[in-house]
DNA sequence: CTTGGCACTCGATGGTGCCGAGTGCCAGAT
DNA sequence: ATCTGGCACTCGGCACCATCGAGTGCCAAG
């Protein structure tokens, strides 16, 4: 059963190759890793991983380099996810706890993933539509113009300003006014946006025939607000890591910069993911759908107050990547983000 | 007054190293440019430029190069800023008219004043500080807490959240929160944020002793809001371009690429640079206070709707760069982006 | 003050030869 | 059947070298 084997020299080369960045020929194997075997029997086994496509070699007199298959198969079975040291956990606490809101927390996460990882930290805003209504407020505007607001419980607010029929801004306004926002409220406070959307679309049967109109259009603004994605925002973090690991790019870093400024289409990739809980996703190279980033990786999860994984975060960077500890990196992070974004 | 020609001479080894990325011969110099002189008196006017400390050989025997001093004086005295054609206008009109909302507006302006320097673009959002207070709203929440939201006529929304002495969920809070929130209103809406701040700290006064506390926190948390500018955001477009120039470095794009992701940073020189309206600043190589930027020019001006200058925007480019049309690109985009902010 | 001429500098370019890591294959050992 | 040592071969990388030419500074003459 000389599969076995095989497998822990691919293990071996995947280790090595990360390491030293060089490819790596069968004698420079056998002194870092103490097989039993022979050098010939470590060259015959790659000329086998090779036809296999795991393994590749850039140049006739030169040593393996894992292909993208190879990689696929070290993170599926041949590496087990490193944990972190109890130090360097407390750091990354230590590091979130003082951050003072939502704009901090996700930038300081950002910044903290980039810099552990020595990769490009990428981070989706915390979603909308996972998220539930933690208010509603009704301001009324002069011109007979209403603002609605509303407030998410991951902090963030959306507001709309809608037309409306007649002024309230004088008494009776402020009581009809007062009186939609409690029933609102009640409605939709707590729900999941999507739960509420749904909670809201009988709510203009329960006014007057006179304020139905009012009560429509303030729920449609509302509903317009929790579907609508747009406000998803997604930062990056570190890619000046991407110069000090630009040997590993075949070409050049600018089509991984230019994929990276497509914030719309990053927002896709980390949205779509398996939804495993607690699973980290690995993407290795041609495996993107984007094509700048097909000499990348890209290590995801997700987190999110509570237990809604509202949002997605994680890494890109070389295929050449240290899987193990940056899977490790890239979970514990999202951990504790979810963690401090629960208080 | 020879000082005239080597003036001349100066402009066109600026235009001619921005045009070829090479250094510039005497030789070289005679043949783009009717000079009526040999390439011995260009020679000897090198040498006198060189003394002066305005190009430099950056070998023995090489063309010269300008220097930052060079550029300064070809920004300041040598070039005027080329306007740009009628068509590049209604395109830029066009591409920005089509967006929908504030991000989207920010979000073209970048990446199209990007896509017409083949540069870094660099734009503030617009900020807190010239804006004016719209609306000011206070919603109770459960456990004796307040919201107090301040909503900007840019559309952007802050909000705190205030401990108080008492709950204000029932009838008399509603009451009390609602004289609170007119008088708020009356003295901050439509004031520009700095007075409304300053108009806001007579307020706990007018008010009965048993209320000046929570008016008091109230205020608080809106000078908070009203003062501190941490929602402002910058966004970037265009990093890739640094790439294409990357030979324009000395040494690499990484601290270039670093400096960049120090939004507070780039913030800070958005900002700072002097209020001549409707002037386009230039800060080239060394004047830049980051060290990260010491090899780039950055250009910049100001914009905003209506006549309130609100914000910074410009690119970060080589020193190397065609400075009279990246002026123009720069003030044309800021012209027009406040157009479309001002509806 | 300008100009042509001249000797000199120095980076860039391309060719050459060597070195060594690494391979594939094969015959013999286990 | 599998592993091992040996051997011939490949080929990229590196150092070395010679050449080339754009460009300079300087000087003496116009």
């Amino acid at each position: 059963m000389s599969d076995e084997r095989r497998l822990q020299i691919l293990r071996a080369i995947v280790q090595d190759y990360v390491a030293t960045s060089e490819p790596v020929g069968s004698k420079a194997l056998l002194e870092r890793h103490r097989l039993g075997v022979s050098a010939a029997t470590v060259r015959n086994d790659m000329a086998v991983l090779e036809e296999q496509g795991l393994i590749h070699a850039p140049h006739t007199s030169a040593g393996r380099v894992p292909t993208d298959a190879g990689y696929r198969l070290f993170v599926d079975r041949l590496s087990a996810i490193k944990p972190l040291s109890r130090a360097e956990k407390t750091a990354i606490q230590q590091f979130l706890e003082c951050a003072v809101d939502l704009d901090d927390v996700v930038d300081r996460t950002a910044r903290l993933l980039s810099s552990i990882t020595h990769q490009v930290a990428v981070m989706q805003y915390p979603s909308l539509t996972r998220s539930s209504v933690r208010h509603v407020e009704l301001v009324p505007m002069p011109g007979q113009r209403l603002m609605v607001v509303l407030i998410v419980n991951s902090g963030r607010v959306e507001q709309r300003v809608v037309e409306v029929e007649r002024d309230l801004t004088d008494e009776a306004g402020g009581e009809t006014l007062s009186l939609i926002r409690t029933r609102l409220n009640a409605q939709a406070a707590d729900q999941r946006l999507v739960d509420a959307a749904a909670a809201l679309r009988s709510l203009p049967t329960q006014f007057e025939p006179a304020d139905r109109a009012l009560v429509r259009a303030v729920v449609g603004a509302l509903q317009d607000a929790l579907v609508e994605e747009r406000e998803e925002r997604v930062v990056l973090a570190g890619t000046a890591n991407l110069v000090r690991a630009g040997t590993d790019f075949p070409t050049s870093i600018g089509p991984v910069l230019e994929a990276l400024e497509e914030h719309v289409v990053l927002l896709r990739l980390l949205s779509s993911v398996e939804v495993d809980d607690a699973a980290v996703a690995v993407r290795i190279g041609q495996e993107n759908p984007v094509a700048g980033l097909h000499a990348t990786s890209m290590v995801s999860t997700r987190y999110g107050a509570g237990n809604d994984l509202v949002a997605g975060l994680g890494v890109v960077g070389p295929t050449r990547m240290d899987y193990p500890t940056t899977m490790a990196a890239v979970r514990a992070v999202a951990t504790y983000v979810s963690r401090i974004l629960a208080e």
